[in-house]
DNA sequence: GATGAATGAGATTTCATTCAT
DNA sequence: AATGAATGAAATCTCATTCAT
């Protein structure tokens, strides 16, 4: 990651600042505030170099032009997961509380995050063309699949946990149950009347989440067993 | 709907045509293709009406403005799930039946018109200010919630469900397995290197929606019911 | 031609015109004045859209971008020689004045039309890559080939002209002659400080090239004609 | 010349050297190749900057402006055909072959310097400012003009050449008859499908160029001498 | 109603030149 | 001397919107 997600993340000291590193890191911060709040064809590119503090032609010095910067971006938000997820700990040995964790820390990235949520919706809007261009990412996101794999596997040795479960599918379940809740918050606040962002609700949002996925993947003699205790 | 959300539905003669409707129903048609295809930022207001095989004066005739356009666009997609939806039978003396037929039809909604998923998430990139700014439309979402609950009572009252869900909670749920699923098919088909359009992909999928959905929702003593018969 | 060629040829009424054609050509005038003048490099759109009595947009509306107005320029500049060429009466019954005609038409071409000249060597610094892409262009020129041929046929079957002389050879060099003349007028004026262009000058040059062209034709036998009388 | 006018002429070992004459030689270089190739308005800095294996702060260093190195660029082409035409050898015994001469050595260095042929049509498109600007030209090509004075005189002197012949005038049309060949090559290529460039058309040009000036310049009663004899 | 031209504001991109180190 | 970053002005091009017919 340039530095960090978070949506006006800079850090930098002041608007004086020479070090070249900075700047670059400056610009693509700001385009992925401002490709995440406006996509890319909203997306201004003065607005990116101004929020940067600094000039278009810097931007076009660095990045080539607006579609590479956003690819720069959005590669920089995935490298912001990725590296996030490389530093979670799953506890092997203790199957549903490795569950317990991954939805959990799925769920929180994306709550605090928002920027990646938008961007990833932001590329499937443009069915992905520009990561499919970029290449290389498939080896990437193998890692994932072979800890949720493990996590099975485990459970399923111990009896606790039910055979024939997809990783992938897995995957995409726990992440869907907290992307969409997040992604469409607006619309659903709209039509629902309720704000799904108080710190309450997200709790509530994340022992339903748990609660379905632990439900799912246990096997039925297993089943009693309390998925409220945290 | 103006008259149907498939990706390139007009349907009209030619461009000689005199059906004052016909034409603003054209129009409401291309723009929903073209704003879901690019968001708002990226649509193109020559797009719109070459598609609709108009000029653009006509467009503005009917419409105002590219953003009044937008949202009488977002409306029609509104008014077509929910005409959908008030199609919809849940038959309420079988509660996992009712149940099922709901997952069913949620996912192949999101399935059928990926136009609709599109609008959803440009919508919900733009924070929902055009949607909020319509006003009106809690009303006309309050009927699912009520069904989802009449189906969770009976299913408690039965002795099949368990006590104490939230209808919204419940609903939201049921839409993210399947929203997610569909709205980021892209980027997932990229980084995963698997096509989750196939036939046989969405049948799976919606497999393990229901049994997701159905097993949160039974009662402990319930549970052993099989789930894969359909 | 959009209407001719001279230099700040416009003709237009006023500047409030609406007839769509003068539009167009009006534009066309103006960029061949201006690539004539700074080439394509140094060409300035607005200055052209400006010249035009019109904006950017206009410009961009009729001929996509600056290389196609360029290319249509230059298509324009060379349909306006070779409207002019087809125009040219060469009397095959008298093979030495049919060679003065030609001659003399040929550079007072050049002396009429310097914008013709310039466009012609702006093309060639750009290695002809306009003029190649645009394709068919070959057919137009055999014509003038045609009748250089017949020409030099019947003077050598009437014994005046020496046989073996190959058309395109001596259209080169009748065009070469006054064309280097018109063209490298300036940087010749500067080295060896005089102008060329004065009406007794050009008068001049125009008997030099007659004479030597004739000369080259000429059999050896019937040498002693006499060429100043004109 | 700075060294060499050949189209991609360095010729410096490596980019750690340290020769301040070699870094201006190597920009003068690099500058005839870019002018000549994409004339003033279309040439760039950067790449003149990069082809010479340094950097702009460099040019601006040697050079002042882009203007400026044009001009540069433009004296040091003029200081190249200047001093190959002192090197050539004349022999005033034998007026015809000091004219063959003359012609031979004038087409060839047009073939074999296109870069002088497009900085020549560069500065015409400007219409000779910077030449004009740079003064002091006029006496440098007093020399050519005397030379062929010399050869005129001394042919009519010997009763083989006609009286009354321009030198100016003669020395245009030598060059005329070989520089439009080169010059216009490409549009020529075009037009009328047929490769100027080989090592035979090259050959076929110089014997026409030399015989067409040779029957100019004969007179009448010598007229029958063979040209075709080199 | 219907059409294509017209427009001005603003978008992206380029480039000669200068600066800090 | 040498380098890469930095900059502002200006270039090309786009686009929502309006106008004339």
């Amino acid at each position: 990651m340039a530095s960090d997600n978070s949506e006006n993340a800079t850090g930098n000291p002041g608007s004086g600042e020479r070090a070249p590193k900075r700047r670059r890191s400056a610009l693509l911060d700001s385009a992925i505030v401002e490709f995440s709040t406006y996509g890319i064809g909203g997306a201004r590119v003065d607005r990116i170099a101004e929020r940067a503090n600094t000039n278009k032609a810097m931007l076009y010095h660095y990045f080539g032009n607006k579609d590479d910067l956003y690819l720069a971006a959005l590669q920089d938000i995935y490298a912001g997961i990725r590296g996030a997820e490389n530093e979670l700990e799953l506890d092997l040995s203790a199957p549903e509380a490795a569950i317990r964790t991954l939805v959990a820390f799925t769920f929180r990235y994306y709550v605090d995050n928002p920027a990646f949520v938008r961007m990833i919706n932001t590329e499937n809007l443009h069915r992905a063309v520009h990561l499919r261009a970029a290449g290389d990412m498939t080896t990437l996101n193998r890692s994932i699949l072979d800890r949720i794999k493990a996590i099975l596997d485990r459970g399923v040795a111990e009896g606790i946990f039910r055979e024939g479960i997809d990783p992938l599918d897995l995957y995409i379940s726990i992440s869907a149950l907290g992307f969409t809740y997040i992604s469409n918050q607006h619309t659903l606040a709209v039509l629902f009347g309720r704000d799904l962002t108080t710190d309450e609700a997200i709790e509530k949002r994340l022992e339903t989440m748990t609660d379905m996925v632990l439900r799912f993947v246990r096997s039925d003699r297993h089943h009693a067993a309390s998925d409220s205790a945290r």
